[in-house]
DNA sequence: CGTAGTATTGAAACGGATCAATATCTGTGG
DNA sequence: CCACAGATATTGATCCGTTTCAATACTACG
């Protein structure tokens, strides 16, 4: 069950998701074949952006979409009153960039140093009516997001500071695929970022963070790299929703 | 723009979208053409069911998929504190029952009486996979569905209970498609259900309401039909995110 | 090596959750 | 059609935790 980031990204796109059907040994994922990875290769460019660049904006038109070769995003929008709601982080294998009424919703940003697949939005529309294959991998993605969103919102829903970022910090052991390895959690993304994710004060979150410590469960090696210390404790209270 | 539930309910499934690149007028809908309605409606039957019943469980094997042609429902997981966490209602030209690995993610229960329309998920699968524009209208179904979520967690990620529900009830003044017409707003579910959906206890909810007709933005005909008195007002507050 | 952005820690206050009591509604049976 | 009972909703008082404001410490980048 070793998640490993491929020290060498491919050249063609990859794709992630969770099948609507059932696989034979439970909750296999799904992926491209070489031949759709091919032919999305051919409509398709590798870039690299580097760390804080803002990748799309919100409101902006909506000509292409990405997907994450490696590297770490963050999508959010900007609030009237100033603040930023982070729907989301994407790691490897996800997609953003989904217009809507040719527009897109979010801004994205990076937060590492980013290698991207990017594909003309016209030209993948028309690939994807073509490929009822391949689009229907993109309708289990989406969906797949969906299912996070709804999993954001209930992590929201949480009163305590303290429960909320230990889900984040499960979370993360999972939807990061790096360094996830000896049992470090790699986070990314500034504190103030988890605070705009988690719907929590900047503050709050560096008090959880100190709480964890101090009771045990979690090691902050630095502000980027969290150890689970105590795995039962930790699995317990991000369950307690 | 007036909207109205159709008064004889479609034998044929009906589907709403927002598309993906833009057209021509602006935020047009995207419908399904009658020859997609008629493919769908020969792999599945129209059935109604009663306020209350259960239509689907989460974790249940997820071998329909369904399409709402009149009615409304609440999507909600049970959480494992005993709470449970709304994460949508639907309406008319919504679908659910799209799976995770064969398995329902949220229990779906009628609100008001429903006429569904069912299809098998597999029949379904198969058709999406020929047809490319019938299932490029699913995607762009689900990946509007997302939006919903992510509008959902900005919501709840709201610090007053009074905005809170002040931007419920300008959401299901959108949402709903029933007695939007002289600018009441229907409201089919408990305000326990509001209470899960906002992330609120049903106590503040019920402040928020008296809150909202005191300072004059809405008054409630009764627990079910809210009238908008101060629009502009209401918007403000709806959009003070 | 310094400086600006980022993060931690402390003290006070606000707002929603909770507990508790009462009111209203809905649907059922007389 | 009305009365009753259970469920649903409102209103009040108190408590707790997060936000906010403020001061200090850290870290990364030039």
């Amino acid at each position: 069950m070793e998640k490993r980031a491929s020290s060498v990204p491919p050249v063609t796109p990859t794709l992630r998701a969770i099948p609507f059907t059932a696989s034979g040994t439970g909750a296999e994922a799904l992926l491209l074949s070489p031949a759709q990875r091919e032919q999305l290769a051919q409509i398709g460019v590798r870039i690299r952006l580097p760390a804080r660049m803002v990748i799309l904006r919100e409101d902006s038109a909506a000509d292409w979409v990405f997907a994450i070769s490696d590297g770490c995003v963050k999508c959010y929008r900007e609030l009237p009153s100033g603040k930023r709601a982070l729907t989301a982080f994407l790691f490897n294998h996800d997609i953003f960039g989904l217009a809507e009424n040719g527009r897109y919703v979010n801004t994205v940003q990076a937060i590492s140093n980013v290698t991207l697949f990017r594909v003309p939005t016209m030209d993948l529309a028309n690939l994807l009516k073509q490929d009822g294959n391949l689009q229907f991998q993109f309708l289990s993605k989406v969906t797949h997001e969906l299912r996070s969103a709804q999993r954001r919102a209930t992590m929201i829903n949480r009163r305590d500071a303290v429960g909320r970022f230990a889900m984040f910090i499960a979370l993360m052991a999972n939807a990061s695929p790096v360094l996830t390895d000896g049992q470090g959690v790699a986070l990314p993304m500034a504190r103030s970022d988890i605070a705009d994710y988690l719907g929590l004060s900047l503050e709050s979150v560096s008090r959880s963070a100190a709480e964890l410590e101090r009771s045990g469960l979690v090691k902050f090696e630095n502000r980027h790299l969290a150890r689970i210390v105590d795995g039962a404790r930790m699995a317990k209270l991000a369950a307690a929703v």
